[in-house]
DNA sequence: GCATATTATTATACTGAGTATAAATATGGA
DNA sequence: TCCATATTTATACTCAGTATAATAATATGC
């Protein structure tokens, strides 16, 4: 999966890492809104370009992507036969389950992670950029699920059914963390988080089946 | 529910409206990334700060909020009792057909309709604004779903069922205007958007029966 | 090591959305 | 007409994001 670096690109992440760091950090600190780019510039000792060289959107250095579990989802359609979208579907329902096993970290409900939410609650520009990943997330799920019928592009119903999958995550991980907030008992959040992650496949299944 | 306007109300309205309308052809026109808060000021012969004045976010001309069928929810929730979530989730879907057999301009599917959604689609920043539109549904959903019951406060299995009522009306949304775009025929269009609808509402019920 | 090509950083200048403020203008009521 | 209240306008600002060209660092061929 991973090739060994040479050394310039080895500095490229290790700049990529401590500028997303420090910019990480500052906004869990004073809201996203209340941190410049310049700021970050300075934080970071380097000059204002040089951040946007790495991050396109200031938003992306608070959502490293590729931390999200991104490759995570991938093997998680891999690791399954796909002859019928309700497998896929199944077998995405145990990776979420395997996830929190595992106590990945987009799994866990802990006060690190609630001032991360909070931090995105906190902000439109942040809310956004969660939103825009959703949709992604639900294009990407649609086309998994679709690639294993003859079509091989979304139909009506697999487009419905990865809404319905995306919408069902989105309100696991937020019910999960309110429920994190009010108790701030973890292992009752992922109770909750798990609870409705079955609840909604269930509904899933209802319109799998036509 | 209207009351008599003097005339700066009316002044004011007609202000909106010109600035709205002239902004809305450029963006269709032109994109509305291609477009200019100062080349929309200038079509309308305004100054640039009134244009603020009147809509404090350039996406807020294109989607006029009020015009999208926003009270006509409000109607929808109280032309029904509502001693029970299944009844409340039931007026929903009766009102979503309500709103087809009436031809309410948001259930069209037709060529002006296309370019809207196709000037949407072309623009990250409209595409952020519906997804924010879309969340801010769904929240009220999960209100108006828990006003009939005893904490008046959503539950989780609330927001559940709000969220997937949520994505299933952004499903039959995307996929009557995918159907329009295909065969150019609206009956087809809105006889998907239908059944994206009753086939997301199972699964709503699905979800309500715990 | 040295010359050369490639890549990364930097300075500078720009566009455009959105905010703040205060002056000027229009409207409504007495 | 006089006064109070809205509305429009000019001006100046902040900040994200883009474009470009110069400089510095690194890799490669010799």
């Amino acid at each position: 999966m991973s090739t060994p670096l040479d050394r310039r690109s080895r500095k490229r992440l290790a700049m990529r890492q401590n500028i997303s760091d420090v910019a990480s950090r500052l906004f869990v600190e004073r809201g996203f809104d209340q941190v410049t780019v310049d700021d970050i510039a300075v934080a970071a000792d380097v000059s204002r370009m040089t951040v946007f060289n790495h991050f396109p959107r200031k938003e992306d250095m608070f959502f490293d992507l590729d931390e999200l579990g991104r490759e995570d989802l991938h093997q998680a359609f891999e690791q399954f036969d796909k002859d019928g979208d309700l497998q896929a579907v199944e077998a995405l329902r145990l990776f979420v389950h395997q996830a929190v096993a595992e106590r990945r970290p987009y799994t866990r409900f802990m006060p690190g992670s609630e001032k991360f939410v909070a931090t995105v609650m906190a902000s439109e520009a942040l809310k956004a950029r969660a939103r825009a990943i959703r949709d992604e997330l639900t294009a990407t799920i649609a086309v998994a699920l679709s690639s294993g019928t003859d079509s091989r592009v979304p139909d009506t119903s697999t487009n419905l059914a990865a809404a319905l999958i995306t919408a069902t995550l989105t309100t696991a991980f937020l019910e999960g963390h309110r429920v994190f907030r009010l108790s701030h008992d973890g292992e009752s959040a992922t109770a909750t988080f798990l609870a409705v992650i079955d609840q909604g496949w269930r509904s899933v299944a209802v319109a799998q089946n036509l």
